[in-house]
Parts: C-alpha cells; sequence; structure tokens
DNA sequence: AACTATTTATAAGA
DNA sequence: TTCTTATAAATAGTT
C-alpha cells in the first residue's frame, strides 16, 4: 500500500525500516483493537523493536496482565 | 475498507461477526508477520475467537514457545 | 512529520 | 460459504 510495491524481506536500511516500523507497528495495534472490539474476540499483541522497545496490546480478558514478558537473550546480550 | 464505511463496535449479526472475524484475522496474522521479517522486529500475537478457538503467531524469538496461553475463565465455564 | 499516489484489505454483494 | 469487486484504509516513496 503505497508509492510502490514492496517485496517481504528485512528492509536493509537503519531508518527506512526504522520508519516503516514505526508505521506499521501503529496499523498493526489498530488493527488488533478493531478486531477485538468488532469480533468479540480476545487479542494480544506483543512487539519488541530490534533496539528492544516494548509496545503491546491486549483486550481486557486477556491474561497478560503481571505476565513476564521477555525475549529470549543471546551472547550479544553479554557483552 | 469494502464496499461501506462501518464503525468500530460489537458486530451484533452472529455470522456476520465470524465472516469479519475469519478475515480480519487473516488480515492480522499476515501483518505481524511481515512486520517481523520487514523490520527484524519481534512479534508474538494471540487471538481467541468468541468461540474460544486459538489462533496465534509469534516470530522465532519471541519466547511464546511452552507458554501456557489462557483466558480468564469466568462462571459461564462451569455449566 | 506531512503528503499523496498506489497498493492492499475488506464490506457488501453474487 | 467461497468468489468477486467497489470502496475504504494503510502505507511506500516523496517533499
Amino acid at each position: 500500500m503505497g508509492r510502490g510495491k514492496i517485496s517481504i524481506k528485512r528492509i536493509d536500511n537503519t531508518s527506512s525500516r526504522q520508519v516503516t516500523f514505526s508505521k506499521r507497528r501503529k496499523g498493526l495495534l489498530k488493527k488488533a483493537k478493531e478486531l477485538a472490539i468488532l469480533c468479540d474476540a480476545e487479542v494480544s499483541l506483543v512487539v519488541f523493536s530490534s533496539t528492544g522497545r516494548l509496545y503491546e496490546f491486549a483486550s481486557s480478558s486477556m491474561a497478560l496482565n503481571g505476565l513476564v514478558i521477555s525475549r529470549k537473550y543471546d551472547l550479544f546480550d553479554l557483552y
């Protein structure tokens, strides 16, 4: 949806990737909320950016409260 | 996005709600996967339909494996 | 951070 | 319910 068609693979350019992340994260969260409301569904969505920032949505009856959300750590994290 | 504009509130008609759920769930899962790939993000998405069926997506490094996914039960479930 | 051309998702209809 | 299509909505590239 845009000036050109893109293929679904990792965006190499860092700033382009961040811009796309910001736009699409917003869109995804909006659609998650809409699905929950329109269809009376229970939805939880957790997103970590590649820089480790957390974004989340959970409809009220999803038991995300109090849940410890974490990425698997890797050796990279030790340095 | 369709023949008419809709407002975001619970769809009362059961069959319409199920049709919309099916379409939008598919779209949401697709976009979750795309975000993960394009932006090198970690994404987990869990959806329960109102009839209790589970749909999920998690990018590989999200620690969803082995996690017990459950709805909060309510008194309804006892009968 | 806005804009807009274009693609994509989807509401309604068949 | 699966397929179609007109239209709304998201967004890629631009400014």
